[in-house]
DNA sequence: AACTATTTATAAGA
DNA sequence: TTCTTATAAATAGTT
């Protein structure tokens, strides 16, 4: 457009090309802040450069790039980021119907709420918690059975211990030099249980009654201690 | 720029002004689509004229408005959007939250995953469960007691129009000029049911047992006849 | 929308 | 970058 007429293509010459970028740039800016005078109106201006620099061009009115934006938006009375937001919202949309439902079904379920069915659904959902109820009693049952069959196991692990201790002090009166010997068993810790900080001492003495002794290999060999 | 120069400032005349706005919205496009060629740059003018229409110009690497600000957040480093974004996630997340603890109420409502609960929390349930099943038969018992009441009300409703027209067919058979009035009653409609379309008809002799006609007023005088 | 006198933008050089 | 300047391009006022 002076000293000779050029080429719309690109600038070869990066140095050319930046120069002409800039000069080109603040005379499009000029251009256009006359005509958002002239002419009453909104001009935004976006670049990026070929080395990706940003420049921006807002006409007073817009002030903010999200002001331009917003106002794009709501001119054009779409949502343009509602390829994103769509999704999401539908999403959200979704998953709050199914909440709703989700949360009817408990109150249903819980007894309330119970005026919209009719007696069919009442029927049907009056034998499905009977079900689960006994679903619920069956766990119920089996979590109790559980517990009795662990604490059977640690009273019988106990009379185990007991049995071992109590074999164990007949065979220190026979032999009395067995009252040394420090065998590292610590029946405390088998049964899950120790005195620590419990001062106080209970001493009891033992009788065994040997009537099941003569039993021999083959039984577990039970033999029971009365306390005294 | 041409014959006088003009004053920066807003063009009074309306016309005039949407002219310009016209031509100068051309050469700034055209200078735009020249730059961006020329430098290897993305150019986008986005304008909203004194009466709110939106022009814009986008270089070719833009083409939607859409993908300027994707770009222009990227290169900004910034996410325009991301109070409104985050926000709605959140909103999600938690939704997601709710969502995952009522299904897993209801899987525990219906018997399922019990197997998390103990003894404590299992006998809640059960008794909750029982509450709940207690409502929901006391539901189902008012609901078949309504329609009990409502089937009754059905034959007694029945039951009236019949003595009605009962007793129409004795004053027929006592006063004979009663047989040409058409007294507008349509009894078919009391009882919500019209025998329209059917062509088939039903000849019965009625025989009133007076028994009762004695019982005189305040008592509702009830006839009952027998079909022959 | 076309014309055109004039202003403005700008390419190349400094 | 900025200035200069010859020249291309844009455009205000007119038709």
């Amino acid at each position: 457009m002076a000293r000779g007429k050029i080429q719309i293509k690109k600038i070869e010459n990066a140095t050319n090309r930046q120069v002409t970028y800039s000069k080109r740039r603040n005379g499009l800016f000029k251009k256009a802040g006359e005509l958002a005078v002239l002419c009453d109106a909104k001009v935004s201006i976006i670049m990026l450069s070929g080395t990706n620099k940003i420049h921006e061009f807002h006409s007073p009115d817009h002030v903010t790039t999200k002001q331009l934006f917003d106002q794009y938006q709501q001119t054009m009375g779409i949502d343009l980021w509602s390829s994103h937001y769509e999704k999401m919202q539908e999403d959200l949309r979704k998953r709050k119907e199914i909440n709703k439902n989700l949360r009817q079904e408990i109150r249903q379920r819980m007894g309330d709420s119970l005026s919209e069915l009719d007696l069919n659904k009442l029927q049907t959902l009056e034998q499905d918690m009977e079900k689960s109820l006994e679903a619920i009693r069956g766990r119920k049952y089996k979590v109790i059975g559980n517990q009795i069959e662990t604490s059977r196991k640690k009273v019988r692990n106990g009379e185990e211990v007991h049995r071992t201790l109590l074999l164990e002090f007949d065979a220190r009166e026979e032999d009395p030099h067995y009252g040394l010997v420090d065998n590292g068993g610590d029946y405390d810790s088998v049964i899950g249980y120790t005195n620590e900080g419990e001062p106080r001492m209970l001493s009891l003495r033992l009788q065994p009654n040997h009537h099941n002794l003569a039993s021999g290999g083959g039984g577990n060999g039970l033999t029971t201690y009365a306390l005294l």
